[in-house]
This record gives C-alpha cells, structure tokens and sequence, in this order.
DNA sequence: CATGAATGAGGATTCATTCAT
DNA sequence: TATGAATGAATCCTCATTCAT
C-alpha cells in the first residue's frame, strides 16, 4: 500500500532514457531543447546547436543521422512522459479502492498538481512539443496512440465511475466532460508557463481555484 | 438602440482592409496563408507561395519587402478582428442598459457563439496566428497591446457588473474569472478547429455544454 | 540525291538542343564539361563549376535541380549525336542503292572518317560518358536503348547485306562482326584521343591502317 | 626446359602481396575492391567500407594513412599482375627457340587465353583500374612505366621477329600493329567482362574468332 | 506593375582523418 | 592492434532578396 502522493511521484520517472549518452550528447541534446524552444525547430540551424553545445557541427550528425531526428529524440519521451500518470497499472486500482471516499475533486487535485510540478520543469521541452506538434505527423501520431491507448480509457473508466456514483454531472457526456476538465487543467498551465509566466501569479491559488472552477463553475 | 444581435454582427467588421489591393496581391494573400498554416512560416518558401499564386517571384516582395512583412501583413488584422466584439463603445453600455435581465449567461452565449463563427471562417489564419506568436515579438506585441487595452478593461467592468451583482462567484478575483472563462472559450475552439477537426462533433451540443460548465463546472 | 560525303555531314546536326539557353547557362555547361572530364562527376564540386563559369552556385541549381541534373544534361544529347549517322532513315538505302558498288569496305572508311571527325571535336564530353557510364544507371539505359533500337539493326543489315554478297566471310556470326569492327573502330579513337592523345599519331595513315585491319587481319 | 603451358602459368603469381596482412586487414582490401568497383572510388566511403568490412573506421586508417593509399594498394599490383606474361626473362626466349615452329598465332591464342583467364577472375579489380586510371596521374605512370619499360620491348621484338619471319605485313609499322593486336585483344575482354557481362556468351568461339579476326580481318 | 534570372549567404549533411582509450 | 567519438572543412542545395528588362 503506497499513499498516492508516493505513487504520482514514482510514476513520473518511467524511463531512463538518458543512459549510454557521451557527455557531448548531453550538451548536444540541451543546447537543442533551448533553441528549438526560442526559435523553433525550423528556425533553429545545427551550427547554431553546436556553437552553443560546445561541439563540432558533424559531432551532432554522429548521434542523430537527421535534424529531425534530433527533435524526435527530444520530443519523444515528453509525451511519454506527461501521460505518465496513466501508465501505471495501480493508478486507477488505488483510486477506487483505497481513496474513493476522498472522491473526483480529490483525485483531480492530485493530479494537476502532479503535473503542474511537472510542466513547471520542463516548459522549455513542452513549449518545443505544442508548436512542433502541428508540423510533424511522427509526433502528433505519438500523441494520439498514447492518448487514445493510455490516457483516455483510465479518464473514461474515472468519470465513468464517479458518474454513476453521482459525483459528476451526467448531462455531459463522458467525451465532453474529459474535453472541459483538460481544457481548463492543460489551459492554466499553458497560461500560466507559456502565454503568461512573466505574471505574478500565486500557483497555490490559482491551482486551488482551478479546481474549484471545474468543479462548480463560476455561477454562485 | 440595436439589438444585441445586429450589435454583434456590426462589430465584425471592424477594418476593411481588402481594399487597394490589385488580384495579384490577393493571389499572393491567399496562398501564403494556406502555406503558412500547411507548414509554417520559417518552413514556407516565398517561391512555393509564388507557385500557387500563379505569380512571378518578383511580384511578391513588389508588394510586401520582405517575407515577414508579408506575415504581418496577413496577421495583424486577425488580432483586432478577434477582439472585435470589445471594441466597440456602444458594446459595454448595450450590456448594462438594454440587456442586463438577460444576464451573464446570455452575454456569453453571444459572445462564444459569435467567436465561434469567427474561429470557424478563419481557421488557417488562426493556425497561423498561434503557431508564429510564439516566435514573432512584433505580434505578441500586437496582441498584448489589443488585449490590455481593448478587451481586458470591457471584460473586467463586466465581470465586477455581474459579482457586485451577486450572479458571479466573487471568491474568485477578476482576473482569474477572466482566465478561466477565456481559456475555456479559447480552449474549445482550438480542440474544436485545431487538435481534432475531424472528430464527429455536435457544435451546437457542445457550445452549450460549454457554457453551461463554465457557468456551473462539472459536479452535480 | 545526294552525295554520301554530305548525307553523314548532315546527319551529325540533329537536335539543336543549345536553344533558349541563357549566356550564364552556356558558360555554366562549358565549365561543367570541362571539370567533369578533368576529375570526374563525383570528384567535381559544383562551387568549382561556378567560379569557373564566373557565376554565382545558385545560378547552377536554377538550372539544373540538381548536379546530377547537370551531368544529364551534358551526357544525354552526346549519346544520340554519336549514334547520329545510324538516325537517318535515308542512310541505309543511299548505301544500298547509289554506292553498293563501292562495298563495305568504302562505308567503313565514311563512316570511321565521320565519327573520328566527331570524336576529335568532342573529346571531353566523351570522356565524360565513357566515364560515368559506369556509375549512372540512366546514362547506360540510354545508351543501350540508341544501341540496340537504332545502331545495332542497321548495322546487322549492313553486314548481312555484304555477307550475303559473299563481301565479308561468313564463319563470323554477325554479332560477332559487328562486335569485333565496333572494338576496332571504338578502340582506335580511345587510344587516340584518350589513352594517348599526345603521341605523334599521323592520323590519316592511322585511319587507312585501322580499315585496312578490319578487311584484312594483320597476318600476310 | 619448360612447356609454354606451364611456364605462363607461371608468370602469374610474380609477387605475394598478400604477405604480413592481418584477417582485419584482408577484409578491409576485399570490402574496398567491392566498394570502389561498384560506386567509384570518389563516392566510395571509408566508413561504407569499413562497415561491409566489418571493422572500426579508425582501423582504415591504421593500415592506411590515406583513402587514396587504400586504393593504390589494390590497384598498383594489379598493373604488374596484368603485365605479368612479359615479366619473366625466359619468356622471349622461349618464344623463339623452342616454339618458333608454333607461330605467331599460338603465341598470340596462348597469351589471350591467359589473359582471359586473369581477367575473367579479376573483373571487380580491372573495372577499378580503368576507371580510376583517369583520374589518378600516379596511376597512369606506373601503367605507363610497366607498359614501355616491359611489355613493350618484348611486344616489339616479338612482332619484328615475326614481321621478318615474313608472317605478318610489314605495311604496318610495329606501333601499329602492336596497338591494333591490344585493342582488339583488350576490347573483347572489356565487351566481355564490364560493358556485357550478361550477353549469352559463347567464350570458347568468340575467343577463338577474335584470335581469327586478327590474323585475318573480316574480309573473305 | 510584373517578371524571372541572378545572387550569395546560410542550411543540413557527409566524410576523411585524428586521437584518447 | 583496434576502436569509435570527435572534428571541421567541404558538399550539394535552398532561399529571401535584388534588379534589369
């Protein structure tokens, strides 16, 4: 038995994908997340990611046969890695049985402050993904597989199930209920990190009402 | 006096910024916006753009200096002509006078709806929008100004009308309601026209479900 | 009617593929003959072809899409003006009508007489496609294709025309004819123009000689 | 005393080079005769050869400092190689004293057969050799030296001996006919080996015609 | 206004070669 | 001896931009 702050914890580090890299990789591999990041990948040039890895433009091309590839070995693992929480076998066990009576809003909580910590350490690689996204079916197909296969069955059975337990609202549909609850979860992050981090936020509340507002709405 | 929805309708069309342009130069428009939106502004060739407009390389940059001019000079308006609805001055008195019985609700109703249309009829545009926001100071710029300007002081004397009136919850401040109300709007156009155009979707359906959550989140 | 002597002269000018050509282009193909029979396709940089040609590298590759482009470009046309003589539908019937009495031996000679003539003003070029041959499955298709759909019927005409008169011995198959005239002629002007062009050849004699061989053999 | 037979069979195994050569080392030599025969040896890669080799790219470079040496270690043994018949001190003599009787046809059956034979079993090393000839000046020059220091006397003195012996027409000066016996000789094996290596031959005839068409030309 | 040939800087990628292990 | 990571010059090619017609 594992509380479940342990158990999110222990689902973000899936793989450990960074084995058997020179050190020169490593430089290679970060200078490419910074600038594909402030420029984009189209924009960004393999002499620029060597200049600022500290290493020979051919040295990048021993790694990664293709620019693109480059990107993919980048972009990869991150969408892997933000549906973590779904990947694990227990996740969905533990919630109906060990933490049903602490219910959806309980559960929800926990996880967009799961992956809000997450987010919050890697906005450069997330900001690469949101924009590369619409330029390269190899990651929107990624993204699609893992969401449908992985992410979206768990957050079914999950709404489902507090549906029936009248927890949730049973005038929305299972699809438009998942869609609103993302909308407004991935929504603040991507205000809070990308569109707007330069604002003086306090994430504690603003998470907090998040919350809240997908639960109630702002009607009084 | 107007109706609020000849009102809505008048506020599209801010700019006519069709005019004094020759075939060419609409040629030229057209087909650097399908480009842009197909794959991107740093991936688009002047010379494809030229390709599919029927026109001479030349032509373009007799029209517009440079690539980035031409960007712009397809971006730009967007910006105001989403914001539309908040610039005009009888906008906010319509609300406060004539239609206040009506309450948030059918303020946003209209407000979503009339976006909605818009997002509809413009959807590469849009695409381009925000993909080349995030690389381009010059529209974030535009943007920010916009919005600072235009929309967030119109939206916040609305939402401080309605929580003074008790008909939002005011545990929220302004600018969160703000947020959440936009990024759930905002949210559903883009899942809607952008990250899944091709799921079997019931608008109107799901225009209402979506107010309806942001007026009374998910919980029963 | 005309005289055989101009009837192979004519036959030389088939395609008068130099056209709309601009000067830049012209200088372009000279260099690039020139560098390719020097070093050889591969070893020829395109940078190189420029500065000679006294224009830009991009100049090259709004030409021609690519540097094999290029090397096509120059090779293809070669092919078919050395096969040139075997083109003419009228060439076949001016040597069985109006010069049969001349025999194989005096069609040899225009014929050897003509190509040497071509060879001698094309040197380069043809070490450009005995060159490349090798490595380019394009110019070896069309080459075969000259060679078996219009060179090798005529010639198999020829000798079986003259082999029936009893004018060449039999005991040779016809391909083996042809094949054993082709290595002599071909032979005579590699060794010439391009195993050992800077011997003192006294050409005409060599000429009489390399006939003379074909007729008689070398024995007594 | 030796029978000709024999003592041809001799000649062809006038040095080991393949002495003091490691397993490694052996490989290298055979993926590159592969390498450089099948793409040229300015688009062959070190590292496509070391690959097919099966050994590290450094090691190359262990056993050879350059590309270039690479490849002049398996083209310069073969000029000798192919020289080799007019190598051996006795075989003039031989020719003279012992097999006057058997002419100058024997002589010229036996060297070609040989010839064939070597060739026949080298075709991958000869197609390196007349391609790279042209472009490699140190090539050329050992071709050259070997060719006027060795086989060239010995072919001199063999077609004087013959032309006086009243065997074969002294119309023809001994350059010329030395060049025209080569070419003939030479060009069968490259019609046979390298430009139609998948005609149907009949190897037997078609030597044996060629050997007929030197002696006796193609005229009855 | 419109053209399209020309430019040359810059892009991704290849490759022979070196060197620390 | 053998490795293979690292190099950086060189390669082919693209592209925004200019300009003479």
């Amino acid at each position: 038995m594992m509380d479940p702050q342990k158990l999110l914890q222990e689902l973000l580090k899936i793989s450990d994908d960074d084995k058997d890299i020179t050190p020169k990789q490593a430089k290679i591999i970060q200078a490419a997340i910074e600038i594909f990041a402030e420029k984009g990948y189209a924009s960004a040039s393999t002499s620029e990611i060597a200049k600022r890895a500290g290493v020979a433009e051919g040295t990048i091309f021993r790694h990664y046969k293709t620019k693109k590839e480059l990107l993919l070995s980048i972009v990869s693992p991150m969408i892997i890695k933000f549906a973590a929480p779904f990947f694990a076998e227990t996740f969905i066990r533990q919630v109906f049985k060990d933490h049903e009576d602490k219910g959806f809003e309980e559960l929800l909580r926990k996880l967009i402050q799961n992956r809000y910590e997450f987010v919050k350490n890697n906005v450069p690689l997330l900001k690469i993904v949101l924009q590369e996204m619409a330029f390269h079916p190899e990651i929107q197909q990624a993204y699609k597989q893992v969401f449908t296969e992985k992410v979206l069955p768990k957050f079914k059975k999950m709404v489902e199930y507090y549906q029936d337990k009248g927890e949730l609202r049973n005038d929305f549909s299972v699809d438009t209920t998942i869609r609103l609850v993302i909308n407004t979860a991935v929504g603040f992050m991507v205000t809070r990190f990308i569109v707007m981090p330069d604002y003086p936020w306090d994430d504690e509340k603003e998470l907090e009402n998040t919350i809240q507002y997908i639960k109630d709405g702002i009607f009084s």
